[in-house]
DNA sequence: CGCAGAATTGAAAGCGGTCAAGTTGCGTGG
DNA sequence: CCACGCAACTTGACCGCTTTCAATTCTGCG
């Protein structure tokens, strides 16, 4: 299961993941404690909610959801996790998982296990303090999560997750314009706390408009910049 | 502005604030660097948006709120501060502050330098490894609204955050049943993705029934395990 | 004591949800 | 490789919660 695979020092994710901004020898260190090359399956779940906390994860490729079910088993997606992007990090206070993360197509991760990690964060102050702002990134998200669910309407909060979407792929090299959703209507409505159809009716009004191609899964932007002022003004 | 006060050693809130969990000895060194019993009145602002990140802040009494303002001006409200709760973090990935924090009522706070409690962190791994967790239980307290924006009716959210102070109060060793809400209508509905309105009709509806005795911010809960019920349950 | 902001109340409209019924697309097994 | 079956997605009709707009009333502070 646990694959030989590229170092961090050689992986093309670097500038955007944990490793970032880490000196060539410091990073061997890290290189020494991270669990590289697990690959998951779509729909395979990587940790479950209640398990015990004891790694924070990467994505290396496919896309990864997170969930949480409330007492009566009402899900919310609560995220999704891209290459270069660390997932788990809600567990550290509560010592287990408080979410489940499944792969939404088939994935790779590595597996951080935090003990050691902190203890080489104190080893090396500038990974920790870029650990504090990975923390801190994932908070100021969640504010701008909160202010799309508070303020925004259905068409804007679906938008600007597409757009969320296209800044990350371009963040890595991909393109900004043209991909395709590694998630479900189900699961972009639960996120976005809209009903299925209701997401579904907007990407049809959207494809009808001259701000986007969809079809399925296949998402095409014709000018981000139209679609960004979109965002707040008019379609 | 800077007053001696007591020492975090001597703190009654020592138990649920930053250094819960610290021996004795390195306690003298959190003591050392933090700057205490600043005061600030009503309405006034503790740090500004945009202004740089340099310290985060423990409430020591009062209450503070925390808004952030969209480039067309509108304004969220991002969370509500009570003694013994960290405030500030969301600002150390920007290295700038991203929210303005101001107190709703005459508060004092203890300001925590973050280069050097960063240095201080490297030197004493279990305040590292409670940092950490001070930051996980954010992130994970804003699945929490998450869930409550998306999921949730008019009624719930308000009763969930009544029930979120109540229970915040009782751990400070106050009254869960009576106390008086530091924070307006408008600040509740804002920060609840709620028009001012809808906060003012629940409140009336909910004095009308048996749940909650309210009178302008004096709140009296006769019976929380009912009040906790209702909020997955009937009114 | 008077005023301004805060809170309440009412009426009407609209956005998004719910329910219900198709339609499409994809993975699986024959 | 094709056909089946189920899950994902779409579409329509209707309903209800919450917002919006507007008008008072209340409260706290100067």
């Amino acid at each position: 299961m646990f694959k030989r695979e590229v170092s961090c020092e050689k992986c093309s994710l670097r500038p955007i993941c944990l490793a970032s901004a880490i000196s060539p020898e410091q990073l061997d260190e890290i290189d020494r404690i991270v669990r590289r090359g697990r690959s998951i399956k779509r729909g395979e779940t990587l940790f479950h909610a209640s398990s015990p906390f004891e790694s924070v994860y990467a994505v290396r490729s496919g896309a990864i959801k997170t969930y949480s079910l409330a007492p009566d088993g009402e899900e919310l997606v609560t995220g999704f996790y891209l290459p270069g992007e660390i997932l788990g990090l809600e567990g550290i206070s509560q010592e287990e998982h408080t979410s489940t993360a499944v792969a939404l197509e088939t994935s790779t991760v590595c597996e951080i296990p935090f003990k050691r990690f902190g203890e080489l964060a104190v080893k090396i102050p500038s990974l920790q303090q870029h650990f504090f702002s990975i923390m801190s990134e994932e908070i100021y998200k969640d504010r701008t999560l909160h202010r799309l669910l508070s303020k925004r309407s259905a068409d804007e909060r679906v938008i600007a997750l597409l757009l969320s979407l296209s800044a990350r792929n371009r963040r890595r090299g991909l393109s900004g314009n043209e991909f395709r959703l590694p998630m479900s209507r189900y699961d972009i409505g639960n996120y976005l706390g809209l009903a299925v159809e209701t997401v579904s009716r907007i990407f049809t009004r959207l494809n009808k408009s001259e701000l986007l191609e969809v079809s399925g899964r296949e998402i095409k932007i014709p000018c981000l910049a139209t679609l960004r002022q979109s965002y707040t003004g008019e379609n």
